[in-house]
RNA sequence: GUGGAUGUAGCUCAGCCCGGUUAGAGCACCUGGUUGUGGCCCAGGUGGCCGGGGGUUCAAAUCCCCUCAUCCACCCCA
């Protein structure tokens, strides 16, 4: 079944997206897109490829998508390029790049497209995935948080998705988390012997993430860990105090998980993260937080921020999963068939006629017989079918058959292209 | 990078354990049953380097080795 002698396969870990699913991708984006707009964002594209710096600057040297995640090559003049891990540096670099502090108000954008990660594929893991989502930088205001959360859910709901959880935590600025590394690196320390190979190196080089760690021999050392979020500084314990007032306000249930730690070195204070149990194994929908530091990281005045990213193909899974029927309408589709010879600019004209009137029409293009000709149309789903006969066109009249019904009629031509909408109504 | 499962017709899969006629089914596709009429039904037909390579054997889809691919899980993340 496999290959073909001589064909070349698709990329390991990316797919051809066509029809079915392309209209549910398509549903999906517009109900998001329309979402955002609500919410006074700004659609941005940035390039699909960026220079290695700045995703290793923003994403953290460290991480496991710089270290080995990225899909990185040399242009011809030897300047490391790396495709897309994910969506925010590109936005803050355009940010930046193009002066967007300068704009009235805040800068609020969103975005969609291809991100890459080099990783083994699974359930809800590719190599080419597709995420939409938005940053809202220039303001501290947790104000923010709570809205770009409030319009997540929103989204969701108004997809029809059930069954999703929100997870919230808070990760601490500089000021807290320099206090905190000092105590979780004598905890380390003091347990070093006891963790895993892969803790251990963490512990050296990035301590918060040993959280992340799923070896239970170390999680259950983790359980008398110091948690940041226990330990954060009176701003971010504010912080983080109003947002979960700000929730509870907006009646937007969540839950605290202390040990949330996203895979970006660039957040802070606010992270947060939307889960499903139709997943699998690959459970986040969608994730993000607060970013205060990284604009600065980046060349910029220091200027808070905040931002999400949603998997749009995990978003499909859910939404396959708890079989939401999803009909995209489409005008009605009516299909010309032929009966004898004929000289194919009646068809042709027929064609433009009826799609100038909103129908799509089909048509068999190859010589077939009227009965096979019938078929198709049914096999396609059209709801008519105009059968171009010789006799009739004698009396300048064609067939009209409704392929929902089983009746036909003979009509004029010129009546019909006259009252094409009337002949062509569907009843639903 | 590590582990497990699976690769047989366009699709879903049987056959493999226990080697032995021309490798099967359902669906899909094409044709006919209707000189110009779909769906349902009936009859027939097209379509397979049995993922690839090597080995064992008189004989391999079937047993052994290697390899590639896909899926799932770990890691990590959307």
């Amino acid at each position: 079944m496999f290959l073909r002698r001589n064909a070349i396969p698709v990329v390991k870990g990316t797919k051809d997206i066509f029809t079915p699913e392309i209209e549910l991708i398509d549903h999906i984006n517009r109900t998001a897109d329309e979402k955002y707009r609500q919410y006074g964002y700004k659609k941005i594209e940035t390039p699909i490829m960026e220079y290695t710096d700045l995703f290793a600057r923003s994403i953290g040297t460290y991480t496991d998508i710089v270290q080995k995640e990225m899909f990185t090559f040399s242009d011809r003049k030897d300047r490391s390029i790396t495709l897309r891990p994910e969506g925010t540096a590109g936005v803050v670099r355009a940010y930046l790049e193009n002066n967007f502090s300068f704009n009235p108000g805040i800068t609020k954008v969103h975005y969609n497209g291809p991100m890459f990660r080099a990783e083994r594929p699974q359930k809800g893991r590719l190599r080419e995935f597709h995420q939409f989502g938005c940053e809202a930088i220039g303001s501290m205001n947790v104000l923010l948080d709570v809205e770009i959360i409030e319009l997540h859910i929103n989204l969701l709901h108004k997809l029809k998705l059930k069954d999703f959880t929100l997870l919230i935590n808070s990760v601490g600025d500089k000021n807290c988390r320099k206090e905190y590394t000092a105590l979780l690196d004598k905890f380390l320390r003091k347990n070093k012997s006891k963790l895993c190979e892969n803790c251990r190196s963490r512990a050296d080089t990035n301590p918060l993430r040993v959280f992340d760690c799923k070896n239970p021999t170390c999680q259950e050392i983790y359980n008398d860990a110091p948690l940041l979020t226990d330990h954060l500084c009176d701003e971010c314990a504010g912080h983080f105090e109003k947002l979960q007032s700000w929730l509870k306000l907006k009646t937007i249930p969540f839950s605290i998980n202390k040990k949330l730690v996203r895979g970006f070195d660039y957040y802070t204070k606010t992270v947060f993260e939307i889960q499903s149990t139709l997943l699998g194994a690959q459970n986040a929908l969608l994730g993000g937080g607060r970013y205060d530091y990284l604009i600065e990281l980046l060349g910029g005045k220091p200027t808070p921020a905040v931002g999400t990213a949603v998997g749009i193909e995990r978003l499909m899974i859910a939404l396959k999963e708890q079989n939401i029927p999803f009909k995209p309408d489409h005008k009605a589709q009516v299909y010309i068939c032929t009966a004898g010879n004929f000289d194919e600019k009646i068809v042709i004209r027929l064609m433009d006629h009826v799609r100038e009137h909103g129908y799509i029409p089909f048509y068999s293009y190859e010589a077939k017989s009227l009965k096979a000709q019938l078929k198709e149309a049914d096999k396609l789903n059209c709801s008519f079918s105009l059968i171009l006969g010789e006799e009739e066109m004698k009396k300048d009249q064609i067939v009209l058959r409704s392929l929902e019904k089983g009746s036909q009629e003979n009509i004029d031509l010129n009546d019909f292209k006259k009252n094409i909408s009337d002949y062509l109504k569907v009843k639903n």
